[in-house]
DNA sequence: TCTTAGATGTGA
DNA sequence: CACATCTAAGAT
């Protein structure tokens, strides 16, 4: 697999978050394969930041496509999207679930010998980066990476493309109220590394 | 396997 | 004041 280029995120967000599902994401000494994304488009979506936060839109208008979009959520948890830009519409893909193929030993230990978050016991590889809040503490990622260009150095971008013969599902988004019956939620089928089980709205795509 | 409370910061 | 979350604990 080869660093993503630009012209990846220049594109339909939902393409983007379908098509990131199968590859991996590098980040310096660790690594792993993305299992699950969610799409949130700049127009029509009342869950995307974009339509309440006058914030949002200056980060899309201030950044190119595969610039990180980072930010801090429910006081505790930093959140890890990339901006989709160019293409038919704007919008981000949040990327929620990896399956660790590198530095398993370094986010274990951010995950569970984090003095940030005492208390937390040892879990299984399949609990390390199964959520998104969870994939940022494992791979170290926070605000000082917000607005970073992924499309630049390979120890620090998505890489693909992923394998044909990787079968994929879409459901609704997770967590959220508005625009909630979206069936934007992308994840690699029968994998063990996802967030939440797929629900009775899923279907192969 | 499920539901629950509690921890916590920020943009609008 | 809602929020793109997570954990341990307790009920089923």
């Amino acid at each position: 697999m080869t660093m993503l280029p630009r012209a990846f995120f220049q594109r339909d967000p939902l393409t983007c978050a379908r098509e990131l599902v199968g590859c991996e994401l590098v980040w310096n000494s660790c690594a792993g394969l993305i299992v699950e994304t969610e799409a949130y488009t700049a127009l029509g979506d009342e869950a995307a930041h974009t339509f309440a936060r006058p914030s949002a839109r200056a980060f899309v208008a201030a950044h190119q496509a595969g610039a990180a979009y980072v930010y801090f959520n429910y006081g505790m948890y930093w959140l890890f999207n990339v901006l989709v830009k160019g293409g038919p519409e704007d919008g981000f893909v949040l990327i929620r679930a990896l399956q660790p193929t590198r530095g398993l030993p370094a986010m274990r230990r951010r995950r569970f010998s984090n003095p940030a978050a005492p208390g937390v016991r040892p879990k299984p590889p399949e609990a390390l980066c199964s959520g998104p809040g969870k994939l940022t503490i494992a791979l170290g990622i926070g605000g000082q990476h917000h607005g970073a260009d992924l499309c630049v150095r390979p120890s620090t971008a998505f890489h693909g493309p992923a394998d044909p013969a990787i079968r994929r599902l879409s459901d609704v988004r997770i967590g959220i109220t508005k625009s909630a019956h979206f069936p934007w939620r992308f994840l690699a089928a029968d994998n063990p590394f996802i967030s939440a089980k797929p629900t009775a709205a899923a279907a192969g795509c």
